[in-house]
DNA sequence: TCATAATAGTTACATCTGAAACCATTCGCA
DNA sequence: TGCGAATGGTTTCAGATGTAACTATTATGA
């Protein structure tokens, strides 16, 4: 194709990551969706509060990249399921109070190792090296590309 | 909290590598979609066919690691917009044959160069050697993974 | 202190998406 | 050959998603 931009899929970083993360995240999506009836965005919303309790529904969509639509639905399904609990700010009527419920942190803390497994499995197949890049790569990465996104 | 597994969001690569495909997904996505009325889908299938031409849409499909209802549907709307062409598989009566039209043609030469060039500023921040680890260490991960996802 | 703007969160609507059912064609094999 | 299984592709339906409009509350500043 004479005269044409060189677009190959298979070696486009955009692409790549896209391709990996989502195989990555719906392989890891599948075992909770089906054993224990969570969404990706209810079990994103539970592992953060499950790391850090006592969130805004504004601090969970920052901390979860998701938008506050998807967390206001989240945490209405996790209300009604009893897997979290919900107060009122005291300095501030306008915002919630959100922590992990008895019953939340049971399924908590057998999703969670799962997880983790599921990422050691992974980074199974790459050396100390390896390892020390990527992390320093994505670093790199998500500073650059999170400064390009706000402009 | 003792006793609970601890799942850093921050550090947890699946997640990692979602928010960052995904805020360049749609950095990408963002200036075709409103110039050149094309949603992520039939973006992908577009570049795949100006790849590689007559490809059917299980083809496709594969290339672009969608569904094949997706695909479908994608199609259709190309179609519809006169960006592709679909002929039948003269041995196969079942397979579509698929290609970029005349018009197809101009806008690919337009949105490659764009998504090409946004990678290439993205890449900008790394310099040579980490750009070779981080082209080896996805070649890993996605050997590993799509081992894992096909089990 | 009051009016306006900003913020937290929800709701409504239109669109998108995936799973399963579906049709047409081809393959495998007795 | 011919019949059941497999494959390519489309349609349907139910649920998910994003945008914009909305309510309630708090912040700002003349």
């Amino acid at each position: 194709m004479p005269g044409h931009a060189l677009l190959e899929l298979e070696t486009f970083l955009p692409y790549r990551l896209s391709v990996l993360s989502n195989t990555l995240s719906q392989a890891i999506a599948k075992v909770y969706e089906k054993r224990f009836d969570l969404s990706v965005t209810e079990w994103r919303a539970m592992a953060v509060l499950g790391y850090c309790a006592n969130l805004s529904a504004r601090e969970v969509a920052e901390r979860t990249a998701m938008d506050k639509v998807a967390v206001s639905r989240a945490v209405a399904r996790l209300l009604a399921k009893g897997h979290i609990e919900r107060g009122t700010a005291r300095h501030d009527k306008r915002q919630s109070v959100l922590r992990l419920s008895e019953e939340g942190w049971k399924i908590y803390d057998q999703v969670a190792p799962l997880a983790l497994e599921h990422e050691q499995r992974l980074l199974a197949h790459l050396n100390a090296e390896e390892r020390q890049w990527l992390a320093r790569i994505l670093d790199t990465l998500w500073q650059a590309e999170l400064v390009e996104s706000k402009r």
